[in-house]
DNA sequence: GGTGGTAAGAGGTCAGACCACCGTGAACTT
DNA sequence: AAGTTCACGGTGGTCTGACCTCTTACCACC
């Protein structure tokens, strides 16, 4: 006869802090941006050494869950953009290529012009409106420009209404901002996106998602191409290396 | 006149550390599966206790980075699926509806058939083909059926030869391990998921992309309302809550 | 009503100690 | 000679208590 035996699982007294960190936020007893106890009464608290406290809540943090402000605090995060941190994290090692990154956004922000097109609310198209209003202004400003245009896309993807899209859009964007800002000081791409913005725009006021989607396709497709353009410069300059972000 | 002055950021040990560890992998002196110094030892190496190079550890622990063995030493993550972990770490505050991750499913998946059927190499295909037999054969045994599944999703995923792709659909599918495995008992799901798989497969196989993608979308689709039925009986069964993974 | 100092309380860091765990190899048994 | 046992050294896990810096708030001062 064979015995089998569970495998026995230690848990790390770390571990189970995180744990029941965690648990309390799930059940709600602690609410974005609330304040924890400081790290000596939750040691107090837990009976276990300051150490794993601080180790727990380091994990925590890295994992974005706690913001830890020294001098005042360790707290809850207000808006957890998760994903986003850690996807930058993973560049560590699989260095996604910036090909790879466009490619990937033209699939999901198609689909999220497309969905926002279609759920979104006369207030959340109007909010879109005054965000292409700001970029238009402040053209002249390229971190400026940039910032509005980070902005708008997000604004989309927000109006999707799919939050696991949102996080996916932000995740990527952040690591493709280094790129975007060499494409958009190339002259006239500033005026090139506000005019894909502005058919975008008009695209989803009228409610044509399918219009929507196809514009928004032709915006990034212009910004791959130009990201190639740079790309394929980059490799004569530096001796044909491969550019990854 | 006003003077400007530039804030001044302070890195905290623990952070340097971080990021020197990071630098070190990047410049690909440290390979995955390789074994770190040991703590005491970096803690000199830096000149600095071991608490922050533990807490650096940890951090990077967390993030998926590192790998800690009690006794036995830290090592760098052999095979990295950075994303995925973490995202599974971010539904403890934002709880993704199934329905929304079986969207953006969708979206993703409709889209890396149709890559994988125009980017894929015949032996990659043969691969594929095998993983469908593997099911086929193991179609008696939920457990193994559903592992052999996921292989064929995520074959395709890599057919794509994106890995940002990649990356968005094991974070995704990891989450929806629980439904799939609900959704899988349903009599006669087996089957049609079979069906559907070959169909797939076939297009594959014949090179026609648009269908592919057409026949996953169906396929995803009919995964997507047999999710809805589910849903709706837990929710009569359990008095209206809203049902989240 | 500002200005600047100060004290309290938070996180950041350190050193040293001890415990739990693992692999190894010497010593022992068969 | 081959297999078994077990003590040891090295590794991570934890605790303590001390000291540092930073932030805030309060207060005396001008």
């Amino acid at each position: 006869m064979k015995l089998k035996f569970q495998k026995i699982e230690r848990q790390t007294i770390t571990e189970t802090i995180i744990d029941q960190i965690k648990e309390k936020i799930l059940q709600g007893e602690l609410k974005p941006g609330q304040q924890l106890p400081p790290e000596r009464v939750l040691a107090e608290t837990f009976s276990v050494g300051r150490t794993s406290v601080r180790e727990a809540i380091r994990a925590l943090q890295y994992m974005g869950v706690l913001e830890v402000r020294c001098g005042e605090g360790t707290f809850l995060t207000e808006n957890l953009s998760l994903l986003s941190d850690h996807f930058k994290a993973s560049y560590i090692i699989r260095q996604y290529s910036v090909m790879e990154l466009v490619e990937a956004r033209k699939i999901i922000e198609g689909e999220t012009v497309y969905l926002a097109t279609k759920r979104s609310s006369k207030e959340e198209k109007e909010a879109l409106k005054q965000i292409f209003d700001v970029a238009i202004r402040v053209q002249d400003d390229v971190a400026a420009f940039l910032k509005a245009d980070f902005a708008f896309h997000k604004k989309i993807a927000e109006m999707s209404h799919n939050s696991v899209l949102q996080e996916f859009f932000t995740a990527m964007r952040e690591l493709t901002l280094e790129e975007n800002l060499e494409v958009i000081k190339k002259t006239g791409q500033i005026q090139k996106a506000i005019a894909f913005h502005e058919e975008i725009l008009h695209c989803i006021l009228l409610c044509d998602p399918e219009a929507a989607r196809r514009v928004m396709l032709d915006h990034l497709e212009n910004i791959e191409n130009t990201v190639q353009e740079l790309t394929s410069r980059h490799m004569e300059q530096e001796g044909g290396l491969e550019k990854t972000i």
